[in-house]
RNA sequence: GCCGAUAUAGCUCAGUAGGUAGAGCACUCCCUUGGUAAGGGAGAGGUCAGCAGUUCAAAUCUGCUUAUCGGCACCA
């Protein structure tokens, strides 16, 4: 006699063993048919899963998260299918679901073409249409390796092998498809109806360059055709702010063959970045940095010394002069070291923190280069503190409060932050580890910060934070890092003179806010759209004349302006208010400064915002006013608008 | 690095049965002096990414190289 509780207390009984279905039937037909899946005791199961005794049911639709998961999940299985059918020779392997959707790795000799994933996509609609019942079925281990190797399911055999050999599987079947699956699926082909596949791509085989290659198709699915076509639009949206975009329309930057993977600045974008860095200094300042500059190009030895050669001398770029091999840095902590040796330390000494905008060069594979987000030239702001085991939790947590600090100041409150612990390969004690990692995760507590573990995923030096950022279309980019390092300092020789007299050997950490003045600069494009706040724009205000009488009256202004520290331009062009207007616009001026006779005889400047508001007529000096409370204002974001 | 796609004027892009290279915007000149998102006219501008090959003839077909884009792998 099972008693079946509900999501609002409400019960019902039943005299006998009654499926999900069953009980979403007693409530009512329509629930029934809208039926995904069902949430047993916490536990998600299909709508055909059957229960004998008392229980918490909640019947998951199309409304809950949930249900959206599994729609995207059984449509892996629908485009699976559709591929066996329109394909031989096609092995299939796994179908996870991911952000907005999913995808399904796929072994085969010919590669997908954009007819095919059209083709295949008719054929994923002929197949919603079938209504084929999804069908659940369980197998022991060995019987399904045997099933799906006779099948010539290599790939599934192999993967149901390293599943312990105790456990039964399941199996899901939609009339002539059958996958192992843990589910749980929609009860039919039909529910799946709002659906799109994207893209092809290749991926290794678990994730392994060793193995073979396999061909993925992406795919975007929703709870129907209207939340579809609202997702196509985001990301046809999102696509606009991409940074490549902006970059060139608001002439930036730019990259050429000749160099690949290194930025030729033009004016604006070298203004922003000029902005940021002068702002970074500012605050380093603040916080007892000390400032250095460091040689671009160091003796092979000193890098094998600090043991980068070994594990990443074919990534460095290399040249040899007079018979001497250098290396062009890939990184500064090295050269830092050498500015701390230079002079007996002292405890008293620590910590200390010494910051450099350190250009770094590292030969990345081709692959991996992404507009300004990954380059092989880029400038670190960087910095290494050195201090004593005991000031590694207090130091990282005044780097957490610094960085969340900056961050606000340009408006980013959705940061992920990781930690990446102990790697299998490493150096230091486990004491030592214990005690850095407690001291990242405790830096973190302390701060209130939501974070997730990235197990083993740390440094071989040390464990480390990482602090992410979302690019225009939810890339993740780290920016912020802070790293432990345990190893460094011993072997390039720092120590310090302690209380006891004894010398000790400090300990190094490795922190960066932004990252990369240039990824930074590349998601600020994208999350401002190009409309940088009035702080950063390369250009403050515009003022432009209506007829060249009004000309002289402009350049004094914009002198004056000018004279004040604003970035400010005229555009005394031939041209008509409105075509300037709108020139200036796109180019994402904050401030559109128009002067006619008007206000000229008033001594006034007649002020609109690139989003169109008129904030109407004002002297020259509540305008700098103005901009001045708009510069300081930076990014950051009033309470309500954080939330 | 791997899989796939792409590369045409400063920019955005047309250009398929191989047959002398096009548009819009930008640029130059002329007219226009016009009050809040595009005034009109004329002109100039290209080794069709590079190198080979096929062909009477290649932007177009083939091969190689380079770069970029989407993923994967990598990311000190």
């Amino acid at each position: 006699m099972p008693v079946i509780t509900l999501p609002d207390g409400s019960q019902r009984e039943f005299d006998k063993a009654v499926s999900v279905h069953d009980v979403a039937n007693d409530i009512g037909p329509g629930l029934a048919k809208a039926a995904l899946a069902g949430k047993v005791d916490g536990k998600l199961v299909d709508t055909s899963y059957v229960m004998d005794s008392d229980a918490q049911l909640a019947i998951i639709t199309e409304r809950d998260e949930d249900g959206l998961e599994i729609i995207r999940h059984s449509t892996a299985h629908l485009l699976a299918q559709a591929v066996q059918r329109l394909f031989d020779n096609v092995q299939v392997t796994i179908g996870p679901v991911i952000d907005h959707g999913f995808y399904y790795d796929f072994a085969t000799e010919k590669p997908f073409t954009e007819d095919d994933l059209r083709a295949i996509e008719k054929e994923m609609e002929k197949i919603s249409k079938e209504n084929l019942q999804v069908e659940r079925t369980e197998m022991e281990r060995d019987e399904a390796v045997a099933f799906f190797r006779n099948m010539g399911e290599e790939y599934k055999a192999e993967i149901i092998e390293s599943i312990p050999s105790n456990e039964a599987l399941s199996l899901y079947r939609q009339g002539d498809f059958i996958d192992l699956c843990r589910g749980p699926h929609v009860p039919s082909t039909s529910k799946l109806k709002a659906f799109k596949l994207m893209k092809v791509a290749g991926a290794y085989w678990r994730g392994d360059s060793n193995n073979e290659m396999l061909q993925r198709i992406y795919g975007t699915a929703w709870t129907n055709k209207k939340e579809l076509k609202a997702y196509l639009r985001r990301l046809e949206e999102a696509e606009k702010r991409d940074h490549r975009k902006i970059g060139k329309a608001l002439d930036l930057f730019h990259l050429q063959e000749e160099a690949p993977g290194m930025i030729f600045w033009h004016d604006k974008g070298w203004s922003i970045y000029k902005t940021l860095e002068q702002y970074i200094r500012d605050r380093l300042k603040e916080h007892d940095y000390q400032e250095v500059k460091t040689p671009q190009i160091v003796d092979r030895s000193l890098w094998e010394k600090s043991g980068h050669w070994d594990k990443f001398g074919d990534d460095m770029f290399t040249l040899e002069s007079d018979q001497r091999d250098y290396a062009i840095k890939p990184m500064n902590c090295p050269c830092h070291v050498q500015i701390y040796n230079s002079g007996l330390k002292s405890y008293r000494d620590l910590p200390l923190r010494m910051a450099e905008f350190g250009s770094c060069h590292r030969n990345e594979p081709s692959g991996a280069l992404h507009g300004i987000m990954r380059l092989r030239n880029f400038v670190q702001d960087d910095a290494h503190i050195f201090c004593t085991e005991n000031q590694i939790q207090e130091e990282v947590s005044k780097f957490i409060e610094m960085l969340y600090d900056v961050y606000r100041d340009f408006g980013f409150t959705d940061v992920i932050v990781k930690l990446s612990t102990r790697p299998e390969q490493r150096v230091g004690s486990d004491e030592v580890w214990d005690k850095a990692e407690a001291a990242l995760a405790d830096a973190l507590k302390a701060n209130n910060i939501e974070f997730e573990y990235q197990p083993g995923e740390g440094a071989f030096y040390g464990p480390k934070l990482e602090f992410t950022l979302k690019d225009c279309l939810e890339r993740h980019w780290q920016c912020g890092t802070i790293q432990v390092d345990f190893s460094m300092p011993g072997r390039l020789g720092a120590e310090f003179v302690a209380e006891s007299g004894e010398r000790e050997v400090p300990v190094m950490l490795h922190r960066a806010i932004l990252g990369s003045l240039e990824r930074f600069i590349g998601i600020l494009i994208e999350e401002y759209a190009g409309k940088f706040p009035a702080w950063l724009a390369p250009t403050q205000a515009v003022i432009m004349n209506i007829t060249d009488k009004q000309a002289d009256f402009c350049q004094k202004t914009v002198d004056s302006l000018k004279n004040k520290g604003f970035r400010v331009n005229s555009d005394l062009r031939n041209e008509k208010i409105g075509f300037k207007i709108r020139e200036q616009t796109l180019a994402r001026v904050p401030f559109l400064l128009v002067v006619g006779d008007r206000e000229v005889e008033n001594g006034q400047v007649a002020v609109r915002t690139r989003e169109g508001e008129d904030l109407g007529s004002m002297s020259i000096d509540a305008f700098a006013e103005l901009l001045e409370a708009e510069v300081a204002k930076r990014a950051r974001k009033t309470e309500a608008q954080a939330e």
